[in-house]
DNA sequence: AAAAAAC
């Protein structure tokens, strides 16, 4: 009864799609504008959607939409894929975005699906894919070898990072267990000649993979891979697919695979974020008057989970986050450890740059040293080498208490089990990236908390970027309030922090200052970031000056900003600037050195810095539209 | 020098 009514409000929402104010950041909307022109009038698409969605009503009334796994043989699903997931997976029912595509799907539909993180969108795009290769070939659903062939690739999922192909892979070759349809993993980063090898060996029915290396095998003719009968396309986080710097290469992709005209093929589109466009930037891979287009998210509704909790914690200034950070570890794993009903800490990190990631991960390794409390501490990011990379991932997949440190690999996709805490620090790119983001927590039913930490001049930036979200603000955290030019004394957590990026090698915390200028080229107010990460150089890490960075760069910041110091300068000392005597006080704050020039804290810098928050400006990319945000 | 993604 009660998936009934779920369903019928599911359905309903597909019909209220055409009135349903779509709500998109700024800057993926013009992007993607940018990159796709939509010629034909929106108003016609929306018209043509609430057609296409009367039409399904009334040949399908929801009451015949089959909504447990056991009952797909009904629409013509084979017993062993059942069986796979029934006995193997041990799932009964199907969730609302499974039933809800699994039906449209299987009858031949495109189908383009916009659904909450963690409700299992993977199976819902695998059963009709793996379906659809069995019904082209029934001899497939008995385990045999020997018959597969690398150049008659039926089905292709593309997804947007490694890690996620090698999860849906993983998923994948569960499914088709029982069946003799073979899956390959198709991703960057691995050893291609191994890859190729084994392809020919055992064939390939449906390949999973990251674009770069399907584009590179199926380019290159000498690796005997091909689709020249392939019946369906998956993209697997769509919005991003379809993004600029993916939708090239995905047209390249569909110079290699057979027409549509020539051989029928099903595309499916899968996202948690769909942007209002999807449709019109899909329209080269979906067929326009054979499609359905699903929401299992009412169109009132935030594309967040209720039972995620979302807090902001505003940090006087960046030196202030990685003790912030260090508080809300120690507090949630005690919590953790005292109350047997709550899950053991396992945390994701969200950081903005590789360096970022790289730099925390070490200084938080370091405090394990002397904290036996603190959980296993892991990273992740794009610089690492894929084998690092895949273990860090399994690594965390298979920790109960554990603390990854993560770029935006892990964003989108990614199903680490029983994270109770995902914590961003800094802002996301955008608002979908956030709602991904906390989506790594909160999955199929579990509890999670979702945290962001931000320094005090990100705040109008978030409003603005974050609107139309239950985020609530949290002053739990001593640390986040700290004005430390006050102190006369470091404070403890400061203190253990600075001790421990003492011991990083000078070169990991140069390029994460470099990295945030780098990351801060293209924001409204630069000199915000350089006052901010100098007394991130300072008191977070405990330097004496600024680390200098290339000419190159300070002239990308631009003339007008002051406070970088500049590598290879004339008169300038490079190399290790972090001084002995930090935690003595006269080393840091007000009573510091006065050196005038370009010494790190006696050139009125500071005051300056502070005199512009007292006046509460709005700066650091704030647009100052009002309130938007209820933090 | 700024997520990600092929060699």
């Amino acid at each position: 009864m009660m998936k009934t009514s779920l369903l019928r409000q599911a359905a309903a929402s597909r019909v209220a799609f055409a009135a349903r104010p779509v709500r998109m950041p700024l800057r993926a909307s013009l992007a993607i504008r940018a990159a796709a022109p939509v010629h034909r009038p929106v108003t016609s698409l929306l018209r043509f959607y609430s057609s296409e969605s009367a039409a399904h009503e009334s040949a399908a009334p929801h009451q015949e939409l089959v909504t447990r796994f056991a009952d797909l043989p009904q629409l013509g699903v084979h017993e062993r894929i059942v069986n796979a997931i029934t006995k193997g997976m041990k799932y009964e029912n199907m969730t609302d975005v499974q039933t809800m595509t699994v039906n449209s799907a299987l009858a031949g539909k495109d189908v383009v699906a916009q659904a909450k993180t963690g409700t299992g969108k993977t199976l819902a795009f695998l059963v009709p894919i793996v379906q659809r290769i069995i019904a082209q070939d029934p001899e497939l659903a008995d385990r045999r070898r020997g018959k597969a062939r690398a150049d008659d690739i039926r089905a292709i999922i593309i997804s947007p990072t490694r890690e996620l192909a090698e999860q849906i892979g993983v998923e994948a070759q569960k499914l088709c267990q029982g069946t003799g349809v073979v899956v390959q993993t198709a991703v960057g980063g691995t050893q291609k000649h191994a890859m190729l090898r084994r392809t020919r060996f055992e064939g390939c029915h449906l390949m999973v993979g990251t674009p770069g290396r399907i584009h590179d095998l199926l380019s290159d003719p000498t690796t005997g891979i091909d689709a020249p009968r392939l019946g369906a396309l998956v993209l697997d986080e769509a919005d991003r697919m379809l993004d600029v710097g993916f939708k090239a290469e995905l047209e390249q992709i569909l110079k290699y695979l057979p027409s549509r005209e020539d051989v029928p093929r099903q595309t499916l589109l899968y996202s948690a974020t769909l942007p209002k466009n999807v449709v019109g930037l899909a329209r080269q891979f979906i067929d326009p008057r054979n499609f359905e287009f699903v929401q299992t998210i009412k169109s009132d509704e935030v594309p967040t989970h209720e039972r995620v909790p979302q807090f902001i914690v505003p940090c006087r200034g960046f030196e202030n986050l990685a003790p912030t950070l260090l508080e809300l570890i120690r507090r949630d794993v005690a919590k953790a450890k005292s109350n047997p009903d709550r899950l053991p800490f396992k945390a994701i990190v969200f950081l903005p740059t590789t360096a970022s990631v790289m730099a925390n991960s070490y200084i938080f390794r370091r405090l394990k040293y002397s904290d036996p409390t603190m959980p296993k501490i892991l990273d992740i990011h794009s610089k690492l080498a894929q084998a690092t990379r895949t273990r860090a991932a399994e690594e965390f997949r298979h920790s109960e208490s554990a603390i990854l440190f993560s770029s935006d690999v892990s964003a989108r996709g990614m199903d680490f089990p029983n994270v109770t805490h995902v914590i961003q620090v800094h802002l996301p790119q955008d608002r979908d990236l956030y709602i991904h983001r906390i989506g790594r927590t909160g999955r199929a039913g579990k509890q999670g908390e979702a945290y962001i930490m931000v320094s005090d001049v990100e705040i109008p930036a978030a409003r603005d970027r974050l609107p139309g979200l239950p985020i609530q603000r949290c002053t739990d955290f001593e640390n986040a309030s700290i004005d430390i030019t006050q102190e006369s004394e470091l404070p403890p957590l400061f203190k253990e922090v600075q001790d421990a990026a003492h011991k990083a090698p000078f070169e990991l915390l140069n390029d994460t200052y470099a990295s945030y200028l780098g990351n801060a080229i293209r924001d409204v107010d630069r000199q915000d970031v350089v006052d901010e990460i100098n007394n991130m150089a300072k008191y977070t890490w405990g330097m004496q000056e600024p680390p200098a960075v290339s000419p190159r760069l300070i002239s990308q910041m631009g003339r007008r900003v002051s406070g970088l110091r500049a590598l290879d300068g004339p008169s300038l000392r490079r190399g290790r600037t972090i001084g002995r005597e930090f935690g003595d006080r006269d080393s840091y704050g007000r009573g510091g050195s006065r050196g005038g020039g370009r010494n790190f804290s006696g050139d009125g810098f500071d005051q300056m810095e502070r005199a512009a928050r007292e006046e509460g400006r709005p700066r650091y990319g704030g647009r100052g539209r009002g309130p938007s945000a209820n933090f």
